[in-house]
Formats: structure tokens, sequence, C-alpha cells
DNA sequence: GTCCAGGTTTTTA
DNA sequence: TAAAAACATGGA
């Protein structure tokens, strides 16, 4: 159920299993900001908004009603039952029940795979604040200007004719050269990220590792945050922890099903939390 | 000064 | 083939 109030606020009702500090917090993206009243700002495709919930409504400030129905309610992935999922999971191993409970309001978001792609190319061998600084330094460089304190994610087309020299201000060390490397291959259509909604996942994988600079689990968390890949299940070095602590008894991941990639968020988040969990390894 | 960060590539044995 | 080392940068 849509509703306009008026002309920069609009609201989705009924919107259960959405935590926006949980989902907006969880290491899955890097361009939103809680404000110092709990709502959080960001941008997507050119859009600024500050998105907050009260009970099961979901608000969006400086959003048109357009904007909801073409951007917003996509991005937030607001049609998908959530509560099945987390059921479905539930049932799979009792300690990702328990990581379900602890933060129920995670949703994967519907992120735009180019900014996926850069934004996890950034993110190797670096911290989520460090992550952040980065992107923006990147968007304020190479974006649009939307407003006065706010810019776009640069498409390839912006950043085709940069060089590594270009890219000293944002300070991404060394992964400068991955970051071209991508603005190559997906400028030219060498890499289309349409073809790679239909392949089959290992397929999809090795294509997206033809850039320098992506491995396995950056290829992963392009496939699960920006091409809806759910099954997929990125592993990093907290999720190698985690599995190994947590679910000594799960052979492999495939045994979380299709919905693989959203478990692993809750883990990811549930293992960030409590660090104390990989004390004694 | 040393260690580490949602890894990947390059070098070495 | 497999295991180290290197890679930029900044905060703890």
């Amino acid at each position: 159920m849509i509703n306009k109030n008026n002309k920069d606020i609009v609201t989705i009702e009924n919107i259960t299993d959405l935590n926006l500090k949980e989902t907006l917090n969880c290491g899955q993206c890097f361009r939103w900001e809680e404000t110092a009243d709990g709502e959080f700002k960001g941008v997507v495709k050119n859009k600024v908004v500050t998105a907050s919930m009260n009970g099961t409504t979901f608000i969006l400030k400086g959003a048109t009603n357009n904007d909801l129905v073409t951007v917003w309610a996509d991005y937030f992935d607001t049609s998908r039952n959530y509560k099945k999922i987390q059921e479905l999971l539930g049932d799979v191993h009792p300690t990702l029940k328990k990581a379900i409970a602890y933060a129920p309001g995670i949703r994967i978001l519907k992120q735009e795979p180019w900014e996926a792609l850069c934004s996890f190319i950034i993110s190797q061998n670096n911290n989520i604040p460090r992550i952040k600084g980065i992107i923006k330094s990147l968007c304020e460089l190479y974006g649009d200007k939307i407003d006065n304190e706010n810019y776009s994610f640069p498409t390839p087309f912006k950043l085709i004719r940069a060089r590594e020299a270009d890219l000293e201000p944002i300070k991404s060390g060394f992964r400068a050269k991955y970051i071209l490397d991508a603005v190559k291959k997906v400028g030219t259509g060498e890499v289309n990220f349409q073809q790679m909604k239909t392949m089959p996942l290992e397929e999809a994988r090795e294509y997206l590792m033809q850039i320098n600079g992506v491995g396995p689990k950056v290829a992963d968390c392009v496939l699960l945050y920006g091409l809806q890949r759910l099954e997929c299940f990125p592993i990093d070095v907290w999720m190698k922890r985690a599995m190994k602590t947590l679910f000594p008894d799960v052979e492999d991941y495939t045994e979380f099903g299709k919905y693989a990639g959203v478990a692993q968020q809750y883990i990811f988040h549930y293992s960030r939390m409590h660090p104390e969990l990989f004390d004694e390894e």
C-alpha cells in the first residue's frame, strides 16, 4: 500500500522485517549515514533521501511518489517476504536461527551492480570506515553534483578517461588500478551485468573474475548485492571464522539453500557484533 | 613502532 | 600446486 502524504514525504505502510540500522550498517552498503535523530540519509541513482521507520510505516523524506515506485520500493526489496525466508533458514540450523533472531530486520538491498562492483573492489584488505571514506571521495571527485553536499556514484563513462594518478586524491592505494580495470571492462561492454543475471552461478563468478582485482569474494558480493543472486555466499575473514566456530557441522554453505546469501548476512552481522565468540582460536 | 582491515595478485619454494 | 609476501592507507 503506497500513500502520498505531501510533496516530499512519502510512506509505505505495513513493512515488516525492515530495520534500517541493521540493514544499512551491516556491511553490505557504504553510502548511508545515520543522522542525529536516528534517520538515515543516502544516495541511490542520483536521488538523495532520508529514511526512517515508525512502527511498520516506512518513511522517506525528500522523495516523490514516483521515486518511491521507481527507486526506493525496489532498492529496499519491500515486496519480498522475509518472514518466509527466515522460517526456511531457521529450520536449517539452530545457530542460524539465533543469528536471525538477533537482527531480523536485515534485508538484502538491491544495489546497482556497478556501484557494488566498485565498492567491493575497494573493500579488499580494508576497513568499513575507510571504505566509506574512499567511496565518498570517489563520488565527490567524479560523480554528478546533486545538491550542495551530495554526489551520485560515478558511472564507468565518467571514469573512462581517468588514470591512476587521477585517482590519487581518493587514497584508494593499490586498489586504484583495479577500479580502472573495472571501468575499462564495464565501460567497453566487455563485462556486461545483464548477461550475468541468467548465467549459472559458477560461470558468472568466473566472468566477473576476469577483472583484475576481483577474486571469488568480491565476485560473490557483486552477484549477491548487485544482481540479487541470493544463493551467493561471500566468504571473508569473518565468515571463515563463523563457519569454523559456529557451524562446525556444516560441510558446505549450499546446505543453507537458495537463500544462502541472506543467511550469510545474518551470520556476518551476528559475528561482527559478537567478536568475543572467536577469542580463542 | 606494530598490527589490522568484508582480499587479490605476485613471488617464492 | 601451495604457501608467503606484497600491496596503500589510516586508525587503534
